[in-house]
DNA sequence: GTCCTACATTAACATAGGTAAGGTCGCTGC
DNA sequence: GCAGCGACCTTACCTATGTTAATGTAGGAC
C-alpha cells in the first residue's frame, strides 16, 4: 500500500496517527477506477466532489472550439483537484486519465469534517493546494519565457521530482506514460518538434526515455539546461509552521 | 469611494451590511502605497499578509537567471493576492506594481477573524481564489495554444470583463496603463511582434488603443477572434450556492 | 502469420515570430 | 533651449518551430 498522499504531505508536515488514518480513510472510501484515455470529469459538468488521484497519472486539459487541445496540469498519485471545487456551478475544463487511474471522491461532508477535526490535515491541504497554484504559474513562466528545449527539461525535472515526493521513483528512473502527443499538448509545441527535442536531449545524455521509463542520470545536469529552480514546489519541510494552538 | 473587492464579490453572492462594513474595514486598516514599478513583495521573502489592491495595478512576475521576465498574472483593483500564502516560507516570485497602487495588507489574525464570523464573505472569497486559478490555467492556454493576434485579443477580453467586474470601465473604455513591453512580458512575444499584432487589431477595427485608454467597440467580435469563452472567470450570480446553516 | 492501430521517427518545406537597428515623439530636468 | 529618456513604431533579415506526409516498429486481435 503505497499511500502517496501521506507521503507527500509529510514533506510539508508531521503527521499524527490520527491524521494518517483518517487520510487513509479518507483515501478508500470511495474509490473509482477509470481506463486510460476516459474523462473523469467533463467540463460543463456540475463538480460534486475532490477527486484524489491514488494510483495512475490524469490530466486536466481544455479544447478550443477548433479542437486544438492544452494539458494544462499533471495529476499524479497523490494529487487532489481543487479543494473547494463544489462552490463552482460548472466545471470550466475536464480531467480526464492518461493511464488507468483509480481515484477517490470526497464529498463536500467528508471534506469539511476533515478540515474540523485536523487542524494538520487542513494546513497540509492549503499547502498542496498553493503548490498547485505555483506548479500552475511556473507552466506560465516555461510557455512564455523558454524554448522547446528548455521547456521540455523543465517538464521533466518537474514532473521527477514531484514523482520522488509521492515516492513513485527507485533511483534515477521514473515511469512515463506520456506520449509524444501529450507532451506536445502540454507545451505547446508539435509532434515533430517533441520528437526533435527529445533526441536532443538524449543525444547529450540528459535523458533515457524508452519503454514508458524514464532515466535522468544527471539531475543537476538536466536542471540547469532548464533553468530549473526547484523553489516552487516549496517541498522543504521548514515551511511549516503551526501556530501553538495547532499543536 | 469605489470598493472593487465588494462589487467583485457581489457578482459572486450577496453580501449582509455587516460583511461589506468588515470588508471596508479590512481594507482601510494598513493602506500602504507604492510607486509605478516598485515592488511590493519580492521573491524570497516571507509573506506576511495577504495582499488586497485598493487602487491601481499591479502584476505578479518571475525572472530568469538570464534575465528573461515573465509576467504571470495582473491584479486591478479588488483583487487580492494568495489567501493562506502566509503558510509559505518563502515567496517563489515576487509582486510589482505597474501603476502607482494602493494596498492594503490584511494580517493572518485579521484574515482568520474574518473567516470565523463571516460565512459568506469566507465563501465569496474562496470563490475568488478559484477564478484566480482558473485565470491562471486559461493563461496556460493562452500561451500554449493561441497565436499572436488570439493571445492579445484574449488578453484584452479578460481585462476588460475583469475591469468591469470592479467597476472600472465605462461603456466600452477603459484605462490601460500596460506599456508594449510589458504586453510583451505577458504573452511570451517580443515588444516588435506586439507593436505588429496591436496595429493589426487596430487595423481591423477590434480596438482603439491610445493615450493609455483601451476602447472595444465590438467585445463579442474580440472574443470571437480570440476564440474567448468566458465561462472560466466564474461571473455569473448561481454560481454560489450556500448551505442553510450558512444563511 | 497477417492485419490493424498507436506511436515514433525522418525529411523537405513553409512561416510566425524573433533580432537588431534606428527613428519619432513627448516629457522632465536644468 | 536642449540633453536625456521612455514609449512607440518601423524595416530588413533570420531562425525556431510548424506542416505535411512518408516510413518504421511493436503489440494486440484473430
Amino acid at each position: 500500500m503505497r499511500r502517496p498522499l501521506i507521503r507527500k504531505l509529510e514533506k510539508f508536515t508531521r503527521l499524527s496517527q490520527a491524521d494518517k488514518e483518517m487520510l487513509v480513510r479518507i483515501a478508500a472510501h470511495r474509490v473509482r477506477r477509470f481506463a486510460a484515455r476516459e474523462d473523469i470529469i467533463h467540463e460543463g459538468e456540475k463538480p460534486e466532489f475532490i477527486n484524489l488521484i491514488n494510483e495512475g497519472w490524469a490530466c486536466r486539459y481544455k479544447t478550443l472550439e477548433d479542437g486544438r487541445r492544452q494539458i494544462i496540469a499533471f495529476f499524479l498519485p497523490g494529487d487532489l483537484c481543487d479543494l473547494n471545487v463544489f462552490i463552482l456551478k460548472e466545471m470550466d475544463h475536464s480531467i480526464g486519465a492518461i493511464t488507468p487511474v483509480s481515484v477517490s471522491e470526497i464529498s463536500r461532508a467528508a471534506f469539511d469534517e476533515m478540515m474540523i477535526g485536523h487542524p494538520r490535515i487542513t494546513q497540509a491541504l492549503w499547502w498542496e493546494t498553493l503548490v498547485a497554484a505555483a506548479i500552475q504559474r511556473e507552466w506560465t513562466v516555461n510557455l512564455g519565457q523558454r524554448d522547446a528545449l528548455e521547456r521540455m527539461a523543465h517538464l521533466l525535472c518537474e514532473l521527477f521530482i514531484r514523482l520522488e515526493a509521492a515516492g513513485c521513483t527507485s533511483d534515477s528512473s521514473c515511469e512515463f506514460p506520456l506520449t509524444q502527443t501529450e507532451l506536445g499538448e502540454t507545451l505547446g509545441m508539435s509532434t515533430v518538434h517533441v520528437n526533435r527535442t527529445l533526441q536532443e536531449l538524449r543525444g547529450s545524455n540528459l535523458i533515457v526515455l524508452k519503454d514508458r521509463t524514464l532515466t535522468i542520470p544527471n539531475l543537476q545536469a538536466l536542471q540547469d539546461v532548464a533553468l530549473f529552480n526547484p523553489n516552487y514546489l516549496h517541498l522543504d519541510r521548514e515551511g511549516r509552521h503551526l501556530d501553538a494552538n495547532e499543536e
